[in-house]
DNA sequence: TGTTAATAGTTAACATGACAACTGTTTGAG
DNA sequence: CTCAAACAGTTGTCATGTTAACTATTAACA
């Protein structure tokens, strides 16, 4: 088939590789009921628990407002639990079940980042991942 | 700052990158009150006009249901119409306002581009294709 | 020909991303 | 001390991605 202007755009690729992506891992995560958006929140948590909800948004690049739907969520599911700081911020902890689940989570993630990569050379995801942190900053510049 | 397992996955830079390019888009088109996926339906129709919803959604690798709805979207804002084929099928057909507009579209997504690859050499920009292109196909033979 | 299978589109439900506007709280300048 | 500005979260709105279920129509095979 013939080549499109809209199938040469990098911007283009880029935006389907990368909802290719999301859907591919979420479907591998279906089981544990876990999306890959609140997969970013618990690894964050993980990291850093009891953390604010203003500090995980910074953190995982989202909204406030796409945060506390997400952790809306999470707790209807059992993930998290919201301690109050003071009568404004509210500390996030994860939960034990979001603790257990998460080795596995971890192991689908690697399993799926190492099927992507599949194929391709240490120096060439070096290059690529360069390429995207470049891609990224020209963003960010452009703003 | 110390980088985290998160950090130094693909997918999430990956994803990061791919929001963020959308987002700029998104805000650039803003003026026209289109969205970076409204654009891509447009260019396609402007590829071929008269194509049916189904031949758009695999154009756009978008599913049915949501072509339907942004086509809803489109047809309120006087940028497509739907002439039936038969009693199922529906031909999509651009508005003279929608190629109007679509030459500015086109110039800002040119303009897009040539900004987040800012920096890169052509055989950088070369090999980043090649790369996403590798790992769609990767995600594509996981499926 | 007549019943069945495939097809085109739609509707509904759920989760997310982005934005605007709003509440309540804390802080800090005067 | 007071009052305004800054801050943390929330709610509401719109557009999208994804899946499942559903309607209507066309095609195809026995």
């Amino acid at each position: 088939m013939e080549k499109s202007l809209l199938d040469s755009s990098v911007g283009y690729l880029l935006n389907r590789t990368a909802l290719n992506l999301n859907n591919l891992f979420a479907r591998r995560l279906k089981d544990y009921n876990i999306t890959p958006e609140q997969f970013v929140l618990i690894s964050r948590l993980v990291e850093e628990e009891g953390i604010t909800q203003k500090e995980l948004a910074l953190r995982s690049e989202k909204d406030p407002p796409g945060i506390t739907r997400m952790l809306d969520n999470m707790l209807a599911k059992g993930l998290i639990t919201k301690q109050p700081n003071d009568r404004r911020s509210l500390a996030i902890f994860l939960t034990e079940e979001a603790r257990t689940i998460y080795k596995d989570l971890l192991i689908i993630e690697h399993q799926t980042m190492k099927d992507i990569i599949n194929g391709m050379t240490e120096e060439q995801i070096h290059c690529l991942k360069t390429l995207l942190i470049q891609i990224k900053g020209n963003i960010g510049k452009s703003d």
